[in-house]
DNA sequence: GTGCTCTTGTGAACGCCGTTAACTACCCCG
DNA sequence: CGGGGTAGTTAACGGCGTTCACAAGAGCAC
């Protein structure tokens, strides 16, 4: 059954093992407390046995990001599972709560991952940082691409889109075409226009920006229950996409 | 003139420079190297000393973030200098891409003060948070006041927001026309309802999403120029305020 | 089974870091 | 001129990432 060799089996458990601590120290005290040292403590080896694993603290920071990636895809395709598969909008609404939820519930994490400066390396369409993402950006593409094939007008005027623009977006679009068929979700090139990238992408950026707000508590008053205001937010997302 | 002592001018010029050096730091090398020793080091003393200015590095971090915080007014402030007095939307704009700008140009900077997990203490109105902020925060609430005060109809019908919200917002209303008058310009509660500070609220929301997206690279495609991604959604933002 | 090699871990060490404590030089005021 | 408060020092503690030389042991060839 397995092939692996008793040594690669030990070796993938202490990696795990790694990782989990890593992880459980970034939950309870912050990155900062992400500590080779401490991480090592509490698996009852020494730090330098670590760099066996990882080559630096930083790499050991890069996989946690692919880790937290990963579960916090899996948080919201669970959350979709109980859902009515045809009920697309509800579906959309349950990725950006669940997404809201995470990030409010995981603040370090969320960090780490979607408020630290890009690293300066370029960003490569194969590169570890996209796979990173793709892990969890997979499930918004997926619930897209299911109401993308039901013909929901998430969309606009191919021509309203900035001549610049256009080129970047095409590519975009082929991505999530590339991503969605992949995804068992049968959809035409008429249906994905450059238009629809454009939305997708405006779409985006406020929930990202709502849930950023949130978590770092930047909103300009005092706000009393962030709830409300989210969900009164996402109603006019999606109103504005026209999805209702 | 001066009632300072020699003493007093002597500390408040070595304070000066010790803000200054771990500015330089954080902009040359980022917040981890904004380290006590390094501070003291450039400065041709030891770190110890430091600690008669500050009582942790944790507390000269936190006056970084307001030094920074009012440069950002200043630089936003200078910037809207040189517009006519009586172009509100070109104002408006000026401050949205003075915005953009200095966070592109200060990632270190920006994530320290705009995406540093919200620290746990309350929201208090006069809190040291709030005047943080405000010194960058007031221009932006005088560039809409002079808007407002032109009668541009950035509102929405009040009777829109949802009911949960408005106490919120009516005290954000009442904040912003307390400091609207403040800085001298005359303005009625009738320009500035519920409904407008709801779309102010969402002009930020958005306007910070893609701020922070760019200087975080977390855009879902590899953009090849992010300015006319920006010039887009701004021209879409300020249409769909109304500001046109 | 015996011996070799490659892997995994250890311990000591280096140079950073924040922070504290005891101590010193010096300015200022009476 | 003398005492008190201030701004600086040195020394030290514990924690950090990282490197290096070394030991224990698994896996494999014979």
């Amino acid at each position: 059954m397995t092939q692996a060799t008793r040594r690669e089996r030990d070796r993938a458990a202490t990696d795990r093992e790694i990782r989990q601590q890593a992880r459980a120290l970034l939950v309870s005290d912050g990155p900062a407390a992400v500590t080779l040292r401490a991480i090592a403590r509490e698996l009852g080896i020494t730090a330098p046995a670590l760099y066996r694993y990882y080559s630096s603290r930083e790499d050991l920071i890069e996989h946690l990001r692919a880790d937290v990636c990963a579960d916090l895809g899996a948080d919201l395709g669970s959350g979709l599972a109980d859902l009515d598969e045809s009920d697309h909008v509800g579906q959309v609404l349950a990725v950006c709560r669940g997404f809201r939820r995470w990030a409010l519930a995981h603040p370090q994490e969320f960090t780490l991952v979607f408020a630290s400066p890009s690293p300066p390396g370029v960003y490569c369409p194969v590169s570890a940082q996209e796979q990173v993402r793709d892990s969890f950006g997979r499930i918004f593409l997926t619930v897209a691409g299911r109401v993308l094939a039901n013909g929901l007008p998430i969309t606009r005027p191919d021509h309203e889109v900035p001549d610049v623009l256009v080129a970047d977006l095409t590519r975009f679009r082929d991505d999530l075409l590339l991503t969605i068929t992949e995804s068992g979700v049968d959809i035409g090139a008429d249906q994905l226009g450059v238009g629809t990238a454009y939305v997708m992408l405006q779409f985006w950026v406020r929930l990202y920006g709502q849930v950023a707000l949130e978590v770092f508590g930047q909103f300009p008053f005092p706000v009393t229950d962030s709830q409300p205001l989210f969900e009164s937010m996402l109603a006019d997302l999606v109103r504005d996409v026209g999805l209702d």
